[in-house]
DNA sequence: CTTGACTCTATACGCGACTACAGGGTTTAT
DNA sequence: ATAAACCCTGTAGTCGCGTATAGAGTCAAG
């Protein structure tokens, strides 16, 4: 829905194609949707994008559509969907299913896990604050490694379930 | 499983002092720390453990001591470090360095990390909560894939910033 | 003595969402 | 005409934190 526009519309790319967009080629569509040319080729090899057109020589021609996908994609990723979730949602969507009652149920368990993970994140940063504090005053015992650490209780000794920061973030490419 | 009679003092103990357990096996090791053997030869491996003493078969043998570290270990993993910061930190120790201006700069960053982890999801969640609301009186529009995902506005299209998870930052073609 | 639980090493796999490379072909700009 | 910039396929690697398997040796009990 949305922009059901098909026109030509002044796109700011580099290029400036005399026809309307009707095949962009890999590169255009990852600079205008923002997905990188290797996560396009990945999202086609799984589902997500389905077989654009070639050109002769071989070369992916988009069409305006694959832009309102990504964003789809894109969205569906903002809150929280994995890939595999957006790729059922798109298949029971082609296959005319209503996709809504799945995704519904999808939001609803994503829901679940949200707030169970922000509950885990509050503790583990008033864990964190307090150890701070505590620190500043205490210092350490000669004895241990790191006293503070070392004196903190947990609530949950479960050595899996401890474990709440996701991925570490890169600390290069700024 | 489970209940294994060590030399001469043990029941599964919880309190057998009799003698210093200089010669806990690993698997002891693992039913007392409740971490599984197979993470702690992977810690042994990664430089967080140290070398135990072995027996003449070639068998672990740990004194009481590495409990403690271990109790270090999950401890830490608990407020959100690394395997890699603890390692950083033990080894710090080990040197005779003060390891705690190290972690209390760790634990900073941490923290810093965790509130804007907790504010994403707390957005994340309210997003959601919108969605199937709304959904709930809105139902499906027949010419999209999912209405109401892609109604969704999203405050900072960049790619990265939305994530549950974060990733590497993906650098665009310049 | 045999069984079965335990241990050893070394290697491979799993997850999620990409990213990087190798080794080509094609298009575009100078 | 030539080089740069793009595109192709296919495979492998990354990150953290382990888990799983294979194939072998060891130990305590019945």
């Amino acid at each position: 829905m949305a922009i059901r526009n098909n026109t030509a519309t002044t796109i700011v790319g580099r290029t400036n194609r005399l026809s309307p967009r009707t095949s962009m080629k890999i590169g255009e569509v990852s600079q205008e949707s923002g997905v990188g040319v290797e996560a396009l080729r990945f999202y086609e090899r799984s589902g997500l994008l389905g077989r654009p057109a070639r050109s002769r020589s071989g070369y992916r021609l988009y069409d305006e559509a694959v832009l309102e996908r990504l964003a789809f994609i894109r969205k569906a990723q903002f809150l929280g969907f994995s890939l595999d979730e957006i790729r059922h949602i798109i298949s029971d969507a082609e296959k005319g299913v209503s996709p809504c009652d799945d995704v519904r149920a999808i939001v609803r368990r994503r829901l679940a896990e949200v707030s169970e993970r922000v509950k885990e994140m509050q503790r583990h940063h008033r864990e964190l604050t307090r150890t701070l504090e505590e620190w500043d005053e205490v210092g350490r015992a000669p004895g241990n490694i790191c006293g503070l650490i070392e004196g903190t209780e947990m609530q949950n000794p479960s050595p899996t379930s401890g474990r709440v920061t996701p991925k570490k973030q890169r600390k290069k490419t700024a």
